[in-house]
This record gives C-alpha cells, structure tokens and sequence, in this order.
DNA sequence: TGGAGCCCTATTACCATCTG
DNA sequence: CAGATGGTAATAGGGCTCCA
C-alpha cells in the first residue's frame, strides 16, 4: 500500500521537482547539450522506444539502443548511466501529458456535464496509458519495488491530477458538511488508484475479461457521484 | 567442473566538429 | 583560433552458455 500512502502524504498543491527536466540539459561528462548532444541524445531515446514495440523493458541492453540509433555503445554512456536511465527519461517525458490532462479547468465543473466530462477524461487517461503502457508498467513497477527514483516520478505525475479530483470531489459537500481536506484527498487517491490500476490491466491483457469500453464507462459512472452534490 | 568463446557493460583516451 | 562539445575505437572485465 506504500504508493497509496506516499500519494496521500504529499501536501496539495506541491509542484513537482525539476530535476528531470534539468538533467536533460547536461550530459554525464556535466557538459551542457549542444544541439548535436540534444539530436544524439533523442536519437538514443527514440531509438529505445522503437525497440520497446517489439521488446520487453527488460529485454533492452545499452547494445541494441547503441545499433538500433547508428551509434557506438560509448555513446550511450554519455548521455545515460545505463537502460534504466533511458527508460527514466522516457517516464519523465510521459508525466507530463497526464497532468495536461487538466489544462482545461473547466473539466469536470460543470454539473450537467458530469458525465460526458468524466468520460472524456477517462477516455484521455487511458489513451495515454495505450501510447505508453510498457513505459508506464515499467514505471510502475520499479516504483513499486522501492525505487525511490520512478516512485517520485509516479507520484509527481499523479499529485496535479489528484490535487484537480480532490479539489472538484471536494464541492460536491455542502460548505457545512464538507469533510476535512486529507479525507477529500483520499477519495481522489482511492478512484485515481483504481483508474491507473484497471488501464495498466487493460493494456496487459487486452483480450481478457471485461472490455475496456465496459471499465472506462463504469469509471466514468463512479466519477460521477463523486462529483454530485451529496 | 572448468575452460573457451561470446556478448555485454562500462571506461578511457583521443580525434573530430562546432561555436563564439 | 581556442575552448567547448560530440563521437568512437580500443579495451578490461563480468556473466552466460556450451561442450568435453
């Protein structure tokens, strides 16, 4: 239960740190990217996400990034420390797309669009999760087995869209009966976990079980009361 | 069991190219 | 042109598989 408990600890409302962001700027020499180490270092990540197609994450070796990009094994060392840092830098580039996710405040305001609203951003999670899956299973699973690295980067992707969740759930209490902030927080934990949960189940096992049609709806349904006025 | 061969990771040294 | 940046050949060493 530890990533439900790390996700609730963290106050709403904290930015996530940058540095992800500013590692992409460097190399491992600590030598500041021109536009050749940018192009180099693009050319690697592509392409690892090229072989990730037809590859586990574990199947990848700095070798095959190195042939599949034109380029010498060194040159890897240059820009990674080694394929999991490739595949951080490719979790990192995925967060921010969920957090868009919420560019529009109006989502999920509006009370007579409820439901169409949470499908739409059902719909929109998911998409992501079908774009990226092994990346974010990897993400996940590394996060769950205590690296501390891609449980960071999991919860800063998921704190701006638990912190939206929270903050409309929370409107859907009378001022007089709202409950405390943690327990509102923890309602949006409690869906956002299930929603991550049933995406990476979906796209691990697309041919089992219940449609992913059927889960995005009943999501979207239990969104829904969440929201409505109680 | 252990030696050979292979593949891979990781590092170093050095040369090439770019940029101000 | 000098310093910064980029790329790689060469190499050491570890792990794995195969085979006698």
């Amino acid at each position: 239960m530890a990533p439900v408990a790390r996700l609730a600890a963290r106050p709403p409302g904290t930015t996530a740190s940058p540095t992800a962001d500013a590692s992409r700027n460097v190399n491992k020499n600590g030598q500041q990217l021109g536009r050749k180490g940018m192009e180099t270092r693009k050319r690697l990540m592509d392409a690892a996400r090229r072989l990730l197609t037809e590859r586990s994450p574990f199947e990848l070796t700095a070798l095959l990034i190195t042939r599949e990009a034109k380029a010498a094994p060194a040159t890897f060392y240059v820009y990674f420390d080694d394929v999991q840092d490739v595949l951080y830098a490719m979790s990192a580039e995925i967060a921010s797309e969920i957090v868009d996710l919420f560019d529009d405040d109006r989502l999920l305001r509006n009370p007579d669009h409820f439901f169409a609203d949470s499908m739409r951003f059902v719909r929109a999670f998911n998409e992501v999760w079908d774009r990226h899956s092994d990346i974010l299973l990897y993400r996940n699973l590394e996060a769950d087995r205590g690296n501390p690295r891609f449980n960071e980067l999991r919860t800063e992707g998921a704190i701006p869209v638990m912190n939206a969740l929270s903050d409309r759930i929370g409107n859907a209490y009378p001022p007089n009966r709202r409950p405390r902030r943690g327990a509102v927080y923890a309602e949006a934990a409690v869906f956002f976990v299930a929603l991550e949960r049933l995406a990476a189940a979906v796209h691990q096992y697309p041919e089992d079980g219940l449609s992913a049609d059927d889960l995005m709806e009943a999501q979207a349904r239990i969104l829904t009361r969440l929201l409505e006025p109680r």
